[in-house]
DNA sequence: CAGTATCCATTAAGATACTG
DNA sequence: CAGTATCTTAATGGATACTG
């Protein structure tokens, strides 16, 4: 039953950490509402902080740095800042995101199917 | 921007499917706090009511109801009533709720890994 | 046993305005 | 451009009691 981060603020999908179960801690770090969302756009290179919200439909730009700062911290996604002006920052999957691709891609193809059965046009 | 079942009580993770993005309408169906974890607890056979309730640690029977409720409704879930007394009713995964496995299998294979990087005892 | 119903607490998400 | 800060609303989760 023990968990990480407790009492922490700002921090998405802390709160039920199990240390014993892999899915959990799994769902913890990539779940949610938006991060496989965010992943997945990194999924063919670096991306400007802009150039994401724009690709990711809705998503406000408070949810997309939260989402961001997690991924950074679990070492997810990696942060760039280059030193100009204006500013300019990019992001861009480490390794061990990169690792997550076929499970985007499978939920991807897995939900087209689903709502091909169940929803058909 | 379409929405499906706008407007639904008790309906959780609907509000946010635009029918467009397959991995967004996946994430609706599957994701959440508990959905993948009841599923893979369903992953060797059927189970009654009570027997996943004490195998998912800390999950309510009001969540579980909800969740389940939900699963079955997507064609995920099949829920058999049989009519006796004490009641008796089995959980078991359809075929497109198999198709899920691999994806919390390589999820849970990804947090293991993970947690060994960024955690280690 | 397998749930419902009710009420309440917590958390995530959204809108908007502002800044280095 | 790439964010913060603040405030508000919506969604989710939990506790408890009750029922066919």
């Amino acid at each position: 039953m023990a968990k990480i981060k407790e009492n922490s603020t700002n921090n998405l999908n802390r709160k039920y950490i199990i240390t014993d179960c892999n899915l959990t801690y799994s769902i913890c770090m990539v779940g949610g509402r938006w991060k496989l969302l965010i992943l997945c756009n990194l999924e063919n290179g670096k991306l400007r902080f802009g150039e994401l919200r724009s690709k990711i439909c809705n998503i406000t730009e408070r949810m997309l740095t939260l989402h961001l700062r997690e991924l950074e911290n679990d070492g997810i996604v990696k942060r760039t800042v280059y030193a100009e002006v204006p500013p300019k920052v990019e992001y861009e999957l480490t390794d061990i995101g990169r690792e997550l691709i076929p499970i985007w891609e499978q939920l991807s193809n897995w939900g087209e199917k689903h709502r091909a059965m169940t929803r058909p046009e």
